[in-house]
DNA sequence: GTTTTAAAACCGACCGGTTGGTAAACTTTG
DNA sequence: CAAAGTTTACCAACCGGTCGGTTTTAAAAC
């Protein structure tokens, strides 16, 4: 039972964070979507944020880190890292699409409710661009050595995540499949003109 | 005075909708940072919307269409346009470093916030990216004509704008000037390859 | 040019409801 | 039996919004 109510909770307030915000998903809507009581809860988790950095962490490694890193094992030349990223755009658009644009991306929303009010948090995040930022250098500085990157490895990984998450926020906002469907498609070709193979 | 107190709580509204988000910036607050009562702020406004809604369409004008139309005025071909581009980049970086990368973009935090929730003010999102989007657009078009844009205007106005706010974002969650300047750079080394002139 | 009058501006107490979090009692488990 | 898990009841602080009533303003009537 132990394990399962803490599974409960984290599976839970990952949905409502995830659609809800920081802010907008309150431990009382947890706890009663969960089936558990408020105390259960504060006896698993000293305050909200912890479990928003487990959220957080879980999400992370789950939705981005680990989908990205499965298309990119194996990549080792400028066209298989292209082919790579093409595909976890893809993969990603069509995810965003499949739940109707809702939610977009809970690390980009966690950033711009939470950086300038939660040091702790902030602190995570950067953490966590900083590990996405570095997973990708360590797949583009052989397309850098082979002379094939138009831009140093970590600028164009920055410029990657941050159109990525710009592009997210304005499938957020429009909610429209085919625009959405363009703007990805913008992305792909950015990598496209970056990597010439 | 009736002009007076209007101003003075758009004027607070402002400065806290943009430093604490929508949720984060409470009416009392709000009316007691302006030294009015909480019945005269309702007096004027039926809701905490219609206050955020005015807000906003003022942050855009004064912060993003206005000093980017600036930039931009009389730039007819690649270069003058690239320019003027390169220049808004560098203004923009440097009012958000002079804040510290404290509140960021108030459009991309509400958009990231309230998208989900609102659809009120999605709607007018919606119209603002338009906007903002159609403005590089009108821009664009020459250079295009020109042979000079390695990309379809819309979809680099939309590539464009994605990519400010994800640079907006990381700069808010890293708060550090040396990388701050990199990312804009990025955004600028961008602009560089597109735009061939 | 003063008085009347009515609307607009403004006030602060108050409303029901929600928030994150706590305390103490009870139940299960080792 | 003791420790861990779980529940119920509860808290002060705060939320957006409403209320009846007071002050300010300005046009109309004299």
């Amino acid at each position: 039972m132990a394990r399962n109510i803490k599974q409960k909770i984290v599976q839970t307030a990952s949905e409502l964070l995830w659609s809800e915000g920081y802010d907008g998903a309150s431990i009382n809507e947890v706890v009663a979507k969960a089936g558990v009581s408020k105390g259960g809860f504060f006896h698993h988790y000293p305050n909200k944020q912890a479990i928003v950095l487990e959220v957080l962490q879980n999400y992370v490694e789950t939705e981005i880190l680990t989908p990205l890193d499965r298309h990119l094992a194996g990549a080792t030349n400028a066209m298989t890292v292209k082919v790579a990223l093409m595909n976890w755009i893809q993969e990603s658009y069509g995810a965003q699409a499949q739940k109707g644009f809702m939610g977009g991306c809970m690390l980009g929303n966690f950033a711009l409710e939470r950086a300038d009010k939660d040091e702790q948090l902030r602190d995570v995040m950067k953490t966590i661009f900083l590990q996405w930022e570095n997973q990708l250098v360590g797949y583009l500085r052989p397309v850098a050595q082979e002379g094939k990157l138009l831009m140093e490895p970590r600028q164009f990984a920055r410029m990657f995540i941050a159109t990525y998450q710009g592009i997210t926020m304005m499938g957020k906002v429009h909610k429209d499949h085919n625009r959405g469907g363009r703007d990805f498609q913008a992305l792909a070709e950015l990598v496209e003109h970056m990597i010439r193979d």
